[in-house]
RNA sequence: GCCCGGGUGGUGGAAUUGGUAGACACGCAAGACUUAAAAUCUUGUGACCAUUUGGUCGUGCGGGUUCAAGUCCCGCCCCGGGUACCA
């Protein structure tokens, strides 16, 4: 017997698998289908990150396993090569993105490999790719083709429109646009061809619009609302600004409430959908009109507190809201209209961090509330946002915190309307509460209250319920180069579109962004274009998440010239059964690929609404930082280490240190022993002569060895792996010395698939040391028949572990391995065939070591092709039955199978021992709890 | 602030969903083999007493329900994530 060597049988068995084409998957009516996918990565240049792995290891295991069980799997990998992060790695490194992109992939492929994943690699797609991205162009195409009915809930083809406006006018038409518009045929036939565009602009799924748009100077591109945090650009962190540019957007918006209701129909964790429920953003309430004096323009604001509207003391505009300019009083209107000019020059982040005092100026002019015609000062202010609602609010001081700081800031009255409640330091905006000095509703309570309020409005015609989303349409011009170009072209400032032929994206010399937002594209010459149409190509490029927001259907047919897909494909693979990927993609691209997909199925492409039916994120792996404490203060000319657990504001600096010295690394306990501090002084020899400072006594490490159990806590900081702080552990370095199938299995051991957990290689030997006994075991099987004991155990395993993938617990599953081939150890021997069905269940965890022993037993097939062993509930010695009996009513009993009682034997054992309390019997059966009338259970 | 998660030995983590808490692994300790080391194997390992056969306490804290609570309910504390002038 030779021993395990991971490396020879891993590029063994890599090089079968690719040569045999073992993992290419065939349409097959006759069998049913999984679809297991990966999120694909951005190959980004620096390789594949730790966190990757993870997930992929786990949808590995499960593809493997379901294709075990006789499905057919889908289960293929891509690149998301197109967009920034591409980009900006060319940028760094001076070269095309092209070029770049193609080197990362095949880093990438390589990584890939080394990890024996059962991908179909004959399905591989890039979404840089031209073949590829003519389907991303042709989606865009249909969106601008296309509108919303409201009505019926579906996007429709935008011709459908036009033959309405000809007949009908704008009339009985509820669609979701940007502005409501009325018209009659007449004037629609009236209107000129551009007038015509303008209004359909309105309408169309994908549409241009002046807007205020997320303008990031840095990047040289505008950004949508998710790539954008805190004020910065999620990618790289720079500044963002307010900018109005003429841009692409689509209207995800008219998907809101069915991207909202469908969460219901997909298994996502409770925290990611409650994340797009809040991007999405619902909110039911009034929109009310507010006369003007003086004016004949109404005021609209939004609200859901209809039945605080007694307690109105002022209104506030956005600065940016259009009516500031007609209302503002002209003795108000240099104060405010320096005001709003100092507002508008503000980024994003500076408005966000107005800490503490709000700031606003009043317009001069009053609006007439509604209900009890009282006259209300309308102000200005940047709390108020332009882009929600109608741009402006009614304030209700008593019941709103800014609203309450606003009117304290500039002393507006605060008109106090809940019975019992104390407005001296906050607004009470809870809902429990009874009205006073509200003539219409005293005295009753929230539900009534708004009721009544809203009926009174809607009969005045100053009120209308709306239901308000935060989500809004997506911005979706780059102005960047490494992205899908748009098939379109404008003449006499008309955009078409280009359907004739695709549009490439033309070769350009440079492909940096400008500061000044204009396209790279307009460095293209007109013969750089393989097609050029009008007076003008769209110079701007489609963000990143353009090609990632439908190519999981594209694996389905990667290389159909005539279709994305074809129909019979797409509705064979379906939805994807399994996805994995980070919990990052929240709101991002989780959100546009089920708008995506809903617009297909609206187009009649698919037939599903959903792309996942089941989401599994994978945690985060991060690094913990482990540093030695060195006191600034020398002790007789010698550097003094102390615990991390002694520092209080004292003066030291942190040493790092490399985390292979360390104990407990990660955890709070984190600590090194003086042999590991040997070490650390071996790698920094510049600390020889450096004292320990433990238990108060200096000690020099010679000294310390004497002491092997003293320990030196070192300071632990959750952060980043990186090569700063000594704390990277390079995934191939693994495979190196333990092999792939001892880092899958141990990346799976480490935890729960979906928690969060710094990385570390503390327990990697005793996931080795498991994969080695088991090699030895294998090696010592007799060609005997199996025992009743080692069957035992291969039954409760192949249960467990069925079980455990079925539920993605795969750390218990490595667990229970373990378990077994402890057991059998134990055994004088083992047979083969136990050992045969044991390889199967391996297989998905360790497929390269699996599929030697597979070779080793004489079966010429690849393993992954063996099918899935059934357990048998006979073998299970402590397999347990129901047995009913009547003991002062109802009750079920567990009795062991093994143990053969008698019904009377069992109700004897009970009756005997009966008590109030309850009480063990330990003679027949391990335990047995009883108690009068309720549930007995019997344990083994 | 609001909305989700979560808190179990020295460490990573189990616990059949209300039924012997701490599986499995790391680490540590002792032993076997060895000239020695590595590797491997065996044993022990929540804490505190008793040192045998036993006892007490133990799942962030405080209450509650139950014969029985890591698990369910109420009130706190702490950690992680998301989100925010959304009216």
């Amino acid at each position: 017997m030779t021993n395990y060597n991971p490396k020879e049988i891993e590029s063994k068995w890599q090089s079968f698998w690719s040569k045999e084409k073992t993992f290419s998957v065939v349409e097959d009516p006759n069998k049913k289908k999984i679809y297991v996918l990966d999120m694909f990565p951005y190959p980004s240049g620096e390789g594949l990150h730790v966190g990757h792995p993870l997930g992929y290891i786990a949808s590995d295991i499960f593809a493997r396993f379901k294709r075990h069980q006789g499905y057919n799997v889908l289960h293929p990998m891509g690149y998301d090569s197109f967009g920034l992060p591409a980009e900006q790695y060319a940028i760094q490194t001076g070269q095309h993105p092209a070029l770049t992109t193609e080197k990362n992939i095949n880093r990438y492929r390589q990584q890939l490999d080394r990890l024996g994943f059962a991908y179909d690699w004959e399905r591989e797609i890039r979404t840089s790719d031209p073949y590829y991205y003519k389907w991303t162009q042709w989606i865009f195409i249909q969106l601008f083709d296309s509108w919303y009915d409201l009505v019926e809930n579906k996007a429709k083809p935008i011709t459908s429109l036009i033959a309405h406006f000809e007949s009908e006018g704008s009339q009985d038409i509820n669609a979701s646009c940007t502005q409501k518009l009325t018209f009659t045929p007449k004037q629609w036939n009236s209107y000129s061809s551009e007038k015509k565009e303008d209004v359909l602009m309105n309408y169309r799924l994908a549409y241009l619009s002046m807007s205020m748009v997320n303008w990031c100077p840095e990047l040289g591109t505008v950004l949508a609302n998710d790539e954008v945090k805190d004020g910065v650009s999620e990618r790289g962190g720079y500044p963002v600004e307010q900018k109005e540019m003429m841009q692409w957007s689509l209207r995800i918006s008219a998907y809101a409430q069915r991207l909202l209701d469908d969460l219901d129909q997909v298994d996502f964790t409770t925290s990611l959908k409650e994340q797009q429920r809040n991007w999405i953003g619902k909110s039911e309430g009034l929109l009310i009109n507010f006369e003007i004096e003086h004016q004949k323009e109404e005021l609209q604001v939004f609200t859901t507190r209809p039945d605080t509207i007694y307690g109105v003391s002022f209104m506030t505009l956005a600065p940016e809201h259009k009516l500031v300019q007609h209302i503002t009083t002209s003795e108000k209107k240099k104060e405010v209209f320096a005001y709003v000019d100092l507002i508008s020059k503000k980024t994003e982040r500076e408005r966000q961090a107005n800490n503490g005092k709000p700031t606003g100026v009043f317009t001069g002019s009053y609006a007439i509330n509604p209900i009890n015609n009282e006259k209300i000062p309308i102000w200005v202010s940047e709390y108020v946002l332009h882009g929600y609602g109608t741009g402006a609010v009614m304030a209700v001081p008593s019941g709103d915190q800014r609203d309450y700081e606003f009117a304290k800031q500039f002393n507006i009255e605060i008109k106090n309307i809940f019975e019992g409640i104390s407005l001296d330091s906050s607004a009470y905006s809870e809902k429990d509460v009874i009205y006073k000095n509200s003539p219409e509703i005293n005295g009753l309570n929230y539900v009534d209250a708004t009721a009544k309020i809203t009926t009174l409005l809607v009969q005045k015609k100053k009120g209308r319920k709306k239901i308000n989303f935060r989500l809004r349409d997506a911005i979706f011009s780059r102005q960047r180069y490494w992205g899908e170009p748009f098939p379109i072209y404008y003449k006499d400032n008309i955009p078409y579109t280009i359907k004739e032929e695709q549009v490439l994206l033309p070769k350009v010399d440079k492909y940096l962004p400008t500061r000044d937002g204009r396209p790279p594209l307009g460095r293209a010459k007109k013969e750089d274009w393989n097609i050029f149409l009008g007076d003008q190509m769209e110079l701007n490029t489609m963000p990143g998440w353009a090609g990632s927001s439908w190519y999981f259907l594209r694996y389905m047919d990667p290389k159909n010239d005539k279709k994305l897909a074809s129909s019979e494909k797409l509705n064979y693979w379906n939805q994807v059964d399994l996805y994995v990927g980070g919990a990052e993609h929240a709101v991002g691209h989780l959100l546009y690929s089920r708008f995506w997909t809903k617009f297909l199925f609206d187009l009649g492409v698919i037939s599903f609404q959903e792309p996942f039916k089941k989401l599994l994120n994978q945690g985060m792996i991060g690094g913990a930082i482990e540093s030695l404490c060195l006191k600034k203060e020398k002790k007789e000319g010698r550097p003094v280490f102390v615990c991390s657990t002694k520092i209080d504001n004292e003066d030291f600096v942190k040493i790092p240190c490399h985390i292979d010295f360390v104990s407990d690394y990660g955890s709070k306990t984190s600590h090194l022993l003086p042999k590991q501090i040997q070490k650390f002084i071996k790698w920094r020899p510049e600390f020889k002569h450096a004292l320990f400072e433990i238990s108060n006594q200096f000690l020099s490490v010679e000294e310390l060895l004497n002491h092997p159990e003293k320990k030196l806590f070192t300071l632990t900081e959750h952060g980043k792996m990186s090569k700063r702080y000594f704390n990277t552990i390079d995934p191939e370095k693994i495979c190196d010395s333990y092999g792939a199938d001892t880092l899958r299995c141990y990346e799976m051991f480490l935890g729960p698939i979906d928690e969060h957990k710094p990385w570390n290689v503390n327990g990697i030997s005793g996931v080795s040391g498991f994969l080695k006994k088991t090699w030895t075991l294998f090696h010592q099987a007799k060609k005997v028949a199996p025992s009743n004991e080692e069957l035992k155990i291969l039954h409760k395993t192949i249960k467990k572990v069925s079980e455990d993938i079925e539920n993605y617990s795969f750390n218990t599953v490595v667990s229970t391995f373990m378990i077994a081939v402890n057991e059998w150890n134990k055994l004088s021997q083992i047979s083969l065939t136990t050992m045969e069905n044991f390889v199967v269940l391996l297989s998905p965890f360790a497929p390269h070591i699996s599929e030697e022993f597979w070779f080793k037993l004489g079966n010429k097939t690849s393993i992954s092709t063996v099918p899935w062993p059934s357990y048998n509930e006979s073998y299970f010695v402590e397999s347990t039955y129901e047995y009913p009996i009547s003991f002062n009513g109802k009750m079920r009993f567990k009795i062991p199978l093994s143990l053969s009682l008698t019904k009377e034997e069992v109700e004897k054992e009970v009756l005997k021992n009966k008590k109030t309390e309850p009480f063990i019997a330990e003679k027949t059966v391990k335990r047995i709890i009883v108690v009068p009338g309720k549930i007995v259970n019997i344990v083994l």
